[in-house]
DNA sequence: GCTAAGTCGTACAACGCTGTTCAGGTTATA
DNA sequence: TATAACCTGAACAGCGTTGTACGACTTAGC
């Protein structure tokens, strides 16, 4: 069963896309944007987005997806792989004001959709950092004194917080990832180890 | 005028109390309960509430000021003054979870209150600990190489982190300040320098 | 070019929240 | 104990939101 549904109209699937599209960035930028709102944003009158979304969790689902499915395309591209402390550097410069997004959207979800769901959706992109964490450990890079979900909490924990900086007026967007690469591999060195002095390495 | 309206009945000085801790609450948990809540929690009827506050900005106003007050008696019992480390270890073992329930109200206040009346309130806890950070700093305890406010703020970033993973259920309250110790007094160390043992120092 | 799928604006009912009014009951205080 | 201050529940208007229904218009696809 299933099979014949595909006869939807390239009208029908560009509004469908532009729809969860609008609803990423509302919703990204305010967890509690109205549909009305969204609709807007996609040029797109509110009646025909209920045409293509039963309920508000749904929009906020296909929102969810949608930056999920991106994060995974731009993780594919990065090299998590060789010296963890340069991993991680990698990392945080691709990912954090994505990550940043993901946040409010987050916010929104928590409130619309089920926890399980939740946990779904995220677990894939989650699963990868907390390997990486976890690498290091294991290669002496990475202090172990504290738990991996810890430490991973904490990478993101300050990637929110540069974003936070840059809405609030007190940070510039170009040197937000040095600053959080500079605190996290401080944060993660091992006690009795010396920090890594910023851009040495290598 | 006004110097004869201290004629305010005690059975109303106890509601008003009731209602602004209720409010301090009940916004601590979500930004957003509705007023019936709050007055609920208060132990009071929802008209009793609109005698005493005006709109529901007073509200969260007067939410927000008991909380800064609140905040500012324990501050006031820390001594903040000797070795930068132990000074702050003893300013996040006191004040972690203090720090995140104004976090929730503070979000309530960004929506509800003007950005001038959020900074003046928000103004004589945040200084404190920006002096403090600045004297670890020019006493070479703490690194240079960041901005004063940047480190203040990834320093709060990981208080909340730690009440995040606390309600998800992921770490317990007693480990709290131990973690949050570790990680920061780790990210603020000077690159170059080794961080410093957990638990290690006096 | 015909037809069905898609879109549009308007209008509707239901809900919850805010803020106000009113009439009647309770309690502090002098 | 008298009285004014206080508390109360119920009820109302106004607002924005969600979700649905309708009739008319436009457009994709064969």
């Amino acid at each position: 069963m299933g099979s014949k549904s595909t006869t939807k109209r390239a009208d029908a699937l560009r509004s469908i896309e532009a729809i969860a599209q609008a609803a990423a960035e509302c919703l990204g930028r305010n967890p509690e944007a109205s549909l009305s709102e969204i609709a807007r944003a996609a040029g797109v009158g509110r009646v025909t987005l209920y045409a293509h979304f039963a309920s508000r969790a749904e929009v906020v689902d296909a929102a969810m997806s949608r930056a999920i499915d991106r994060g995974n395309e731009v993780l594919d591209t990065i090299d998590l792989t060789g010296d963890p402390l340069l991993a991680l550097a990698r990392y945080i410069e691709a990912g954090w004001h994505l990550v940043d997004q993901a946040r409010a959207l987050l916010a929104a979800a928590q409130r619309e959709l089920s926890a399980g769901r939740i946990r779904e959706l995220h677990a894939g992109p989650a699963a990868r950092v907390e390997a990486l964490v976890a690498r290091g450990r294991a290669e002496g890079a990475f202090r172990t004194d504290l738990p991996v979900a810890w430490m991973v909490n904490v990478l993101h924990a300050v990637m929110h917080s540069a974003a936070d900086e840059i809405r609030a007026g007190r940070l510039t967007s170009d040197r937000a990832a040095d600053h959080i690469t500079a605190t996290v591999l401080a944060a993660f060195t091992p006690p009795g180890r010396p920090v890594p002095e910023p851009g040495g390495g290598a």
